[in-house]
Formats: structure tokens, C-alpha cells, sequence
DNA sequence: TATGAATGAGAGTTCATTCAT
DNA sequence: GATGAATGAACTCTCATTCAT
């Protein structure tokens, strides 16, 4: 049951918004009563914080795998890391939905845990870069920090439009993504 | 009044959220009544949609000044547009924040008006590409549709993050994306 | 203009009720200001007052011509107050409306005021099968209060159904009505 | 609590008026909350449709058991009609003020429910009268429809003045009705 | 004569939350 | 494990009325 209403939950604030979506709206869809959500969940903001934390902590998790892995350089390792955020906006759209437009949701202190790991994950991709660009990969003379959230920007804002049933795979958007980043647009 | 109205509340909205700012909170603030709010506007709907407009269409003018403009090459069109995007976002940041987050928050008819404009733009945007592409200006390999997206979304994205109290200015940021999108990170 | 607000809000409070209808709404459909009504009248139930005032001044001053005609016999007499009822709820159906349906919206002064003058109509109907059964026509053994009662209901209550419009017109209906409280349904 | 609520909404809407009674009154008036009315209804309005509701089909109820009575003439059932409407009047008078005055209140869909169910009992009303006519027991030049609406009309006044605690019982009243509709009022 | 800005009280309704059972 | 009754605060919005101009 506790499972049914997170997953529900997802759906609904995917769908509606968080604040839009009541608990009434979660427990009816479901068949059950506002008692049986007290009863998994101590207030609603936990929910949204749950769902933060499971988005979150999946694509650190799914990162550090990446960075680790010793048989790819480091422009391969940055377009690992943009297909799996393009796959997890595929797989998990609803969730990504939340996570990017629901954080002001959050109490102060479940933001700033949040935001934490989102830097940490700004931080470490910041840091591939300024590794490749040691390695003789890319540039020397790129601003690390500004092109992290740029290249970072450019794929996260994709939840605004990707669809998952639409013509175009997540697999081919990241890679048109990796050939604008890599080479730019200007004619050679 | 009406204005003081109207700028107060792009500021609650900006800061706490559409859903989030009564108009209890926007009144209290201009120490005035709820009344006062009603009688210069028939809904908490229509300002949302009024700050919408102003948005969209001041960028769609500003665009169309620059796509007009026949001493750019299109290079610099792109590159004036991204300038032009960033600094609304740096002078107008609570409106950005309000556009790109509340949207949900439209009615449908209003919704719809807005999506409209919003796809005019992109698609202009996209237009500019294309004949950069046919001018030898940029490959001819893109996916023009895409690579807008993708463009448009690393600098759309920058809402989330950039301080306008901050360190770096608008045109720095600017001047860092157009450099990225045109020449891309990988070493020659 | 005074009239105009008065005409105006008739319609309206019989289209769709004394509470329902705003003073906004009133002065909406004249294309002038709140300030106006307030300048013309105190309040919105004075105005309601006033509809009551004429319509019930109106009607005893035409019971009275009709009672003081000396060329009628009290069958007739009755007959001719059935048909001014019936005529007045045609040509001033909206005032009907509002007179017979939104006296709860007086204020006890002004209510009573009213009580008071259609009690007055009542009983000098009342007296008029009085003297009509002292004179013979009338059966002796009525209750002349329960008829006076029973006859006004009748007809006061074809405000509800009675359309000046439809097929039937007032003295008809008033012709059928002065049958049945004469001759009753039974068979002879 | 929900049958708490309802009569005492009877019993304010019936004393005050629908739109003069506020849920606050209602909820006051009960020791409960604002939350308490809506954890039971979904709308003030909804209460007004089960009033109305449950007030006609009682009606219609009766009406049915006594046209069905196979002891009874025309007569006869017409003159058990009129007692039971004035019964009704007498033992739930505010239901019957509330049907009668407050029928405007009602949403569209919901009003026209309610009109069909009132033509309903009128235009039984009448078939008895038209079945009297063909059986002799009533005048053959009857307008059976104008007829119908006067005799219920007369019956349906009553709510204004007819006072429960007053000297005279229902009975009393409808017998004299009876009397007056059967045999009308002038001297043979 | 008439306006337009502003008020303040109150309307119906929603909702996250509590808690005894 | 789950319910159902109840709360209380907040919500958007309405409206009769006032008053300086």
C-alpha cells in the first residue's frame, strides 16, 4: 500500500502539480482513505521529499558509475552521463517533472539537502570537464563552471519537451546533444 | 495602483510561488485590502496571465528586432538573442522565474495563447539556424530542430541559477554560451 | 437616470432574484457607475422598498375604484378585482415577482409597512363576499376568511406558471377563475 | 451530524431564506465546524436539491397511494389531495417555504429535475379532474387545466399565511377548500 | 450629477492534518 | 492496518457601501 500511494503520488503531482494535487485526489484514486496515507506518511511534503531523494540519489549513484569506469575517456564518460539523464527523463518523466518544478515545495531544511546533492552532482560533471581539459580532451580555455550548467541546462530542460512516445529516441537526442557540445555549430 | 499591484505580486510569485502567494500575502504587503485587488483585477488567474504576456511578447519584439537587423550575419543574430535572452533574465528574473515555473497555473484557453507564442519564438530561433546552415555559416549536418531546443534550453535553463547580484554578468554568460554553441568543447 | 436604475432593477430582481442580483450588475447593464446608484438611491433595499410601495399602492388604489363603483353588484366586483390581479401580473409580471417572492429582504420596518397594506386588501376583499352574502349573493354558510384566502391564493399564485406571452390571456385565465370560485367543479 | 446538519439548514433556510442563511449560521447553530458541513455535503446547493428532493417525492408518494384507492370517487381523492398538501404544509412547513420560494437557488440541471417532478403531480392532479369530468361526478365545460393550477394554487398559497400553531388545523382548512372548489361561492 | 478608488465583512469552499476506534 | 469523523486555518472571490473629487 505504501508503494501504491508513493507511486500514485508521483503520477498525480507529475500530472497536476504538487500543490494542485491533494491527498484526497491521491487516496481516491486509489480506493482507500485519508487515514490509510497518515498512516504510511507523516505530511505530504514527506512524499515530495521522498520522490526528491530517489530522483536525486538514482542519477549520483548512476553518475559515479560512470566516472569510475576505467575504460572510457572523458568525453565518453560526459555522454554517458547525458544519456542517462536523457533516459532517466524517459523512464522516469513524472519524477524529473517533480524534481525540477516542485523543489520550492520543499521546508527549508529538506531544500537545502537537496540542493547539496544537486551540486555535488554539478560539481563532479564540472569536474570531468576540467579533468578532459588537463588531458588535452578539450579546450584549455573553457570556463569549466559556466559550461557545466550550460551543457547541464541544455539536457535538464528537455523534461520541458521530451516525449517519451514521440518520434525521436533518448538515445538520439543525447547524441545530437554530445556532437553540439563536442563540435559546436559554426562551419568548420 | 494597479501597477503597485502588479509588481508586488510578480514579486511574491517569483519568490514563493504562484500557488504558494495569496492574494492576502500581496495586499498585506501594499497595506490595502483584498478588495482593492478585486477591483483592479477580476482574478489571481489574469495577473499570472498578464505577467505572461508581458513576458513573451517584449522577447518576441526584442527577436524580431534582431532577426531584422541586416548588418548581422547570423552568427551574431544568435548571439544578440542570447544576450538579449539572458539579460531579461538578469532584469527581469522574477518574471523569468514566473514564466518558465507557473505556467501550469494558466487556464486552458490562456495556456494555449501562450504555447503559441512560446513556438513562434522557438521556431524563429530555429529559422535563423536553418539559413546559417544554407549560408555556410554553420554545418550542414545539424539537426535544427533539435540543436534550438537544445540551445534555447541551456540558456532558458540559466533562470535557475544566475544571480544578477552575482559575479558574473549577463553578457559574460553570454559570451560563454555562444562560444560553446558555436565552437563546442572538444579540442581541435 | 433615477429611472432608469429603478426600471433596470426590476428586470433584474425578477430575472433572477433580490440576492443574486448586484448593485454592480444593475449599473453594468446601464453603463454607469456604482456611485450612481448611491447617489439616486441609499441602498439596494430601499429600491426593493419602492417596488414594493408602488405595487402594492397601485393595487389597493385600483381595488378601491372598483369597490366604490356603484354600478356593480359584488359578483361583479370580485370579477373585475380577479381580472385588475390578473392584468397586473401580465403587464407588471417582474414587480410580481419580486413582490410576491422577495419580501423576506425587507428589513422589519419596511416589512411590516408592507404586512400592513396587504392585509389591507385582503380583508376589504373579505368584506366584499361579506356583504356579498348579507346581500344574497353569496351562500350564507361561508367562511369569508379562509375564502378571501383561498380566491387571492388562487390567484396571486399564477405568477408562478401565468406567461403573458403563451396562448392564454389574463382575462381568460381570470374568466376561468371566477367560474370555478362561483359555480365550484361539481356537477349539478 | 449529517441529519443534524440537514434539518437544521430546514430549519434556517426555511425561518431566513436560502442565500441569507450562510454555512456559518448553519454550522454556529450546531456547535460544529465549516469542515464538518463539507465532510457531509459538497455544496451548500446540494442540500437545497435534497430538501427539495425529498419534499416532492414525498408529495408525489402520497399522491400516488391516493389515486390508486380504489374506495375513493373523484371527489374524494381530490379532497384527500388537498388535506395531505395542507398536512404537509402543516407538519413540515419550512420544507414546504423552502420548495416553494427557493426553487431559483437551484442549478439548472438540478432545477429542471425538480420541474419535471412538479408537472408531474400537477398533471396528475388534472387527470383526476378530467377522469371526474368523463364520470359525471364534475361540469363537462371545465378548462381541466386552468382548473388544476387554480386548485393547487389556492392549496399552495397557504404556506404563506397558514400558521401550524393557529386555531385553525389543517383539516378545517381543507375541508372548507373542498367545499369552496366543489360548490364555489354563490347562492343557489 | 456622477465617478472611481477603496473598504471590510463575509461568502462558499478546500485541505492538510489529527485522532479515537 | 485502516477508517471516518472532525477540525481550523486558509483560500479565492463578492458585494453593499462610503467618500473625496
Amino acid at each position: 500500500m505504501k508503494d501504491k500511494i508513493f507511486e500514485k503520488s508521483i503520477d498525480l503531482f507529475g500530472e497536476n502539480g504538487f500543490s494542485e494535487t491533494s491527498i484526497q485526489h491521491i487516496v481516491d484514486a486509489l480506493g482507500v482513505t485519508k487515514g490509510t496515507f497518515y498512516y504510511y506518511f507523516t505530511s505530504k511534503e514527506q512524499i515530495l521529499m521522498e520522490i526528491h531523494l530517489r530522483f536525486i540519489n538514482d542519477i549520483l549513484a548512476k553518475q559515479d558509475a560512470i566516472i569510475q569506469d576505467p575504460n572510457r575517456n572523458y568525453q565518453e564518460k560526459i555522454y554517458e552521463i547525458i544519456c542517462m539523464l536523457m533516459k532517466n527523463i524517459e523512464v522516469q518523466g513524472k519524477s524529473a517533472k517533480i524534481f525540477f518544478r516542485e523543489m520550492q515545495n520543499l521546508s527549508d531544511g529538506h531544500l537545502s539537502q537537496i540542493f547539496e546533492k544537486r551540486d555535488e552532482f554539478r560539481i563532479k560533471f564540472q569536474e570531468l570537464i576540467e579533468l578532459g581539459m588537463e588531458k588535452g580532451e578539450f579546450r584549455k580555455d573553457l570556463d569549466s563552471h559556466i559550461a557545466a550548467l550550460g551543457i547541464l541546462g541544455m539536457v535538464n530542460w528537455s523534461y520541458h519537451w521530451f516525449d517519451p512516445d514521440g518520434p525521436l529516441s533518448d538515445t538520439t537526442v543525447a547524441k545530437i546533444y554530445i556532437d553540439l557540445v563536442l563540435n559546436g555549430i559554426k562551419a568548420e
